[in-house]
DNA sequence: GTTGACCTTTGAGTTTACTCAAAGGTTTAT
DNA sequence: ATAAACCTTTGAGTAAACTCAAAGGTCAAC
């Protein structure tokens, strides 16, 4: 598969793949004659995994330590790999932990609002859930 | 509390707590005799919530936009503000979503190794867990 | 065989989110 | 009373992550 079509596939742009690959993220892909990237499926699992850690609040650079997991294996030990595994684990664990605070504040919100045509302002639940502190939005 | 203080409660810089007010993400505070800005709880609150949602991956827009659902209340239905709070609120979900995949793909990481001090290329169940495509980690 | 849609590289430009510097006013400590 | 440590504004500078433009090569279709 070209550039063009993976980059669609993605719904990314053909110039984000290139700098992904410039910068050391995306694996170098083989070329045709005409020296064409052409990418496999390893390399759209592998823009998957970006894309979706980019999503979540993680930088290139901490993408970048993400994959080198992987490739740390062959340099390090059992003990260290795992070690940078479950450090990882832990960000990604807080990250939950901080989103489903905003689910419960939303759905506390929902859940509170009416949802009929009157004026938010005249929806009482809402102005009391305002009220209570710690629920900031 | 002066914008000093607060900063440092916060762990940011001033310069970062005069710019998110400077581009609508905090509300504007009090200001003393001598033009000073005096900060309420309410707006270390209102910090916190913003921090947050920064390292889940929300930018200053998309934060605007969650922090708006309390502006638009008094101008919207009730049917409106619900529905933008049952938006957001799939757009967490969703992330909560990818994060548990990653969770998922680093304790089965973490679980396969064993830990001890050999190189991680002799440990067999890393391999193996290579091979499973469906994990790019 | 040439038009249009691809692809290549290099290098410059843009947006987001800060971050710093300058020039000056205020407050606290000695 | 005079440093040092705060605060103010304005405006410029920076880093990350793209995004675009230029100049040119490749390829499928008419």
């Amino acid at each position: 598969m070209k550039i063009g079509e993976l980059a669609k596939r993605l719904d990314i742009s053909t110039d984000t793949l290139r700098y992904y690959e410039k910068h050391g993220l995306l694996s170098f892909s083989e070329r045709n004659e005409s020296g064409y990237r052409i990418y496999s499926p390893k390399h759209e699992k592998q823009m998957q995994f970006i894309l979706r850690a980019k999503t979540v609040g993680f930088s290139l650079k901490e993408i970048q330590e993400l994959l080198a997991i992987k490739v740390e294996k062959q340099q390090h030990s059992c003990g260290e790999v795992k070690q940078l595994t479950l450090q990882k684990r832990q960000i990604v664990r807080d990250k939950i932990a901080e989103l489903q605070r905003f689910e419960k504040s939303l759905s506390l919100l929902a859940d509170a609002c009416c949802g009929g045509p009157e004026l938010a302002t005249g929806c009482s639940i809402l102005t009391t859930l305002e009220a209570a502190d710690d629920i900031v939005i």
